[in-house]
DNA sequence: GGTACCGGTATCAAATCCATACCGTGAGTC
DNA sequence: GACTCACGGTATGGATTTGATACCGGTACC
């Protein structure tokens, strides 16, 4: 069967898929659920920058997606920990490779956006 | 040297990098260039939904990062190409695997998001 | 002269994202 | 028994992004 799905379509429902792993946060939820189940607020330390109310929804969302569960333990402190399903382990695999791209093109694209600055700067020449 | 950069910082450059990727539109437009230079007017045919203004801001922010090349032909008519560089190839190999997995995963999604309403609906329990 | 195509802009509304502050529960603590 | 703290979040309200729709200047064609 192959490829029954396109994303290219309009009303490809792939599309929504594709959405939720573009969303903003998505990629690094999921990596840094990599070396095992986390909880919310060592996720929160880990991923610097997310506020809770972000985090909050792109978990929910994940869930929601069966990309991630959520387990609750009713211990004193109470602890929730989350972590990827074997479907979000899968997704694993293509984000950690744009993850790896990222971090080493750096040099690259920052070079590419000075030589941008520059010929803004110098004129349409 | 290998991994000098690490996504989870909040200051690392590669999070702008990351930030360029994970935009709405990014990973269309790459893919979409991937069998070739493409015109405007086919890009926008080609990926179903985008709007002239999205693509006309996705495209500028690739070529100032130098993911894309635009090329004007003064011709007559007169012809724009856009069409990956070499970086923006590399960058297709990750993006490609995404785009799979998307197309790839639309049922297992589904189904999860299925259950999540049945879950939702039946009370928590 | 009127219409259509190309490669976009302009304008304004809607969705998303983010920062900051706060909440309820229970534990420790004095 | 009031005070404070950590955990796992919410509430609120503003900034940023995204999107829909309409339009523009130039040229060719009819």
């Amino acid at each position: 069967m192959g490829k029954a799905y396109n994303v290219m379509a309009a009303t490809c429902p792939s599309r929504t898929v594709l959405h939720r792993i573009g969303a903003r946060w998505t990629v690094f939820v999921v990596n840094a659920l990599a070396d095992g189940p986390r909880r919310f607020t060592d996720l929160k330390a880990h991923i610097q920058g997310i506020t809770p109310k972000v985090l909050t929804e792109t978990l929910r969302s994940l869930e929601a997606d069966g990309l991630i569960s959520r387990q609750e333990y009713l211990e004193n402190p109470p602890r929730v920990e989350y972590a990827l399903t074997p479907l979000g382990r899968s997704l694993l695999v293509p984000l950690r490779a744009v993850r790896l791209w990222a971090e080493q093109h750096v040099p690259d694209i920052d070079a590419a956006r000075a030589r941008h600055e520059d010929r803004a700067a110098t004129g349409t020449a």
